[in-house]
DNA sequence: AATTTATATGAGCATATGCTCATATAGTAC
DNA sequence: GTACTATATGAGCATATGCTCATATAAATT
């Protein structure tokens, strides 16, 4: 265990935006969309069931976030996801609720 | 490296919802002040520079969340980290967020 | 019971966020 | 050039979120 981290005023914004960013389930479902590599923004439209213009909102925003990369390629733009740690957190947060529902569920479970 | 998990449609809200709780510089500040360990309001409130009704509000959500424990004595209520894996989160986040701006920073030292 | 202390909460305001529709931009094909 | 396709974006609306002030609740003290 390495010594908790002194965090001041700034970096805790910037953290707090970061989560904010991954707090939507278009941005979550999009990112999901993109865990098995680069799609295109017309393909995740069509993945996702959502509209062009909300999909496009939500890429740039993670885009501006540097949690995806953009590349366009002709009349495409293709997104792919530039930070990896992504999967640990999804992985971390997705064990953590598992855990929590599991618990829950066992007060009825008797 | 496991294969990724399938995330279906209510399961992206409750995590969508975690990160939500997690997007507040002041709820970031509560958990960091909790670090090391069980607090009062009165002592969280001190700590922080909150208003009284702020932080305890913060606090709730961050208990309803189970992220904390609330545990009653007398006229105070101490408040403590109940999901450790908060800590591995915001290592995560924070070294990505590191890695990020070091990479940035970059542009310009050469 | 009245007073004091610690915490919680209702109400209201201000701001942020997400969604949709329509339109703009940029690249391709003719 | 014109027409077509893929993506981005401005505007406006609806909802959510956070903050503050005042007040409520609950426990301890006298």
């Amino acid at each position: 265990m390495k010594s908790p981290r002194v965090l001041n005023a700034d970096a805790l914004v910037l953290i707090a935006r970061r989560f904010g960013v991954l707090a939507e389930p278009m941005r979550l479902r999009l990112l999901h969309a993109l865990f098995g590599g680069e799609q295109s923004v017309g393909e995740l439209v069509r993945r996702t069931g959502g509209t062009q213009a909300n999909v496009s909102r939500h890429l740039q925003t993670l885009a501006h976030a540097h949690l995806l990369t953009r590349r366009k390629d002709g009349l495409q733009v293709f997104y792919a996801i530039a930070d990896p740690s992504i999967f640990q957190l999804c992985e971390l947060v997705c064990g953590s609720l598992e855990k929590q529902l599991a618990k829950q569920a066992g007060v009825f479970a008797r």
